[in-house]
DNA sequence: ACCATTTGGTTGACGTGTCAACCATTTTTT
DNA sequence: AAAAAATGGTTGACACGTCAACCAAATGGT
């Protein structure tokens, strides 16, 4: 392993204020975590791991639900969904009184590797937080708050 | 506008709680916000936008030194370069006594360029922390610290 | 001086994300 | 009841990110 951990200082300073630069920086850094731990323990994407821990906190839900919660778009759940489907871990079927919607639950499989991968992920968020204080962290999530509010301003150019 | 911004509440309470799920989410809105600024404003991608700053930042640099800060994937960045250089905004030159390293300057549009966009760039920085006190910032850069260290851990198996 | 390793950078293949167009169905408006 | 608008979902095209292979040049060890 080389020495990616010692960043260089030329940069850092002036960098390390950038809010969302280091945000993004960050969150790739999770993000690419939480593939590896997903490619070494299942078949899984990062997108499809989320579709069925949602899936699975409300039992029963459908594509735009999950359109609407998770901001992540209508082509990519639709292709994740059938990808989930086509692999056995969810069951699509019509909602009864619409033609539309499409119900979507886990399989049995589905909820099986459900429980083995939480298991692992909930190891990784104790880990994650371990250095944060329970004030600390409803801190954070109130940073992510303000800043996700902030995100809605389109014009910064007048 | 739809009204996205009331979310379901479903999902809500179970997912609010799950730190990387929150930062991958506003990691995206606020990408989303830069994306759409940079594209009203200039014709660059967000790529090529941080590596303009970056480069801006030192003055002169090489491919493998963004790389090294950045945790960018070595080709894009390779690519993200020799877009710029097409488009005339940054001048990459032989390092003299090295026939491998490429210094990279910024051309005299390309810092125009910068000067302009960073204006707007620092207008959207100022109105992303307005709600924040200077004691909330520093907590929240130590928070991102914190993750950064924990997210060299691989496996959570065991 | 030689071979092995590391470094800087490019490329191709492939997977994922994003945008917009689209269709069918449902709801709202008049 | 018809027309208009909104909703749920699919698809295609394309941009972007990621991985691994690769090449040439540089460095280090013996």
């Amino acid at each position: 392993m080389q020495s990616q951990t010692q960043e260089n200082d030329r940069f850092a300073s002036e960098f390390r204020a950038i809010i969302t630069y280091r945000l993004a920086k960050t969150t790739n850094l999770l993000n690419a975590q939480a593939a590896h731990v997903l490619r070494k323990n299942s078949n899984l994407s990062l997108t499809e791991w989320r579709v069925i821990s949602l899936i699975n906190a409300v039992d029963e839900t459908t594509a735009s639900e999950i359109v609407k919660t998770t901001f992540i778009d209508k082509g990519q759940i639709s292709r994740t969904v059938r990808s989930l489907a086509k692999k056995g871990l969810l069951l699509a079927k019509q909602r009864k009184g619409s033609r539309r919607q499409v119900e979507l639950r886990l399989s049995t499989d589905g909820k099986a590797l459900y429980r083995r991968i939480v298991a692992i992920m909930t190891n990784r968020q104790s880990h994650l937080t371990r250095e944060f204080t329970s004030e600390e962290l409803a801190a954070f999530h109130s940073a992510l708050d303000k800043l996700e509010r902030a995100s809605k301003m389109r014009d910064f150019d007048e």
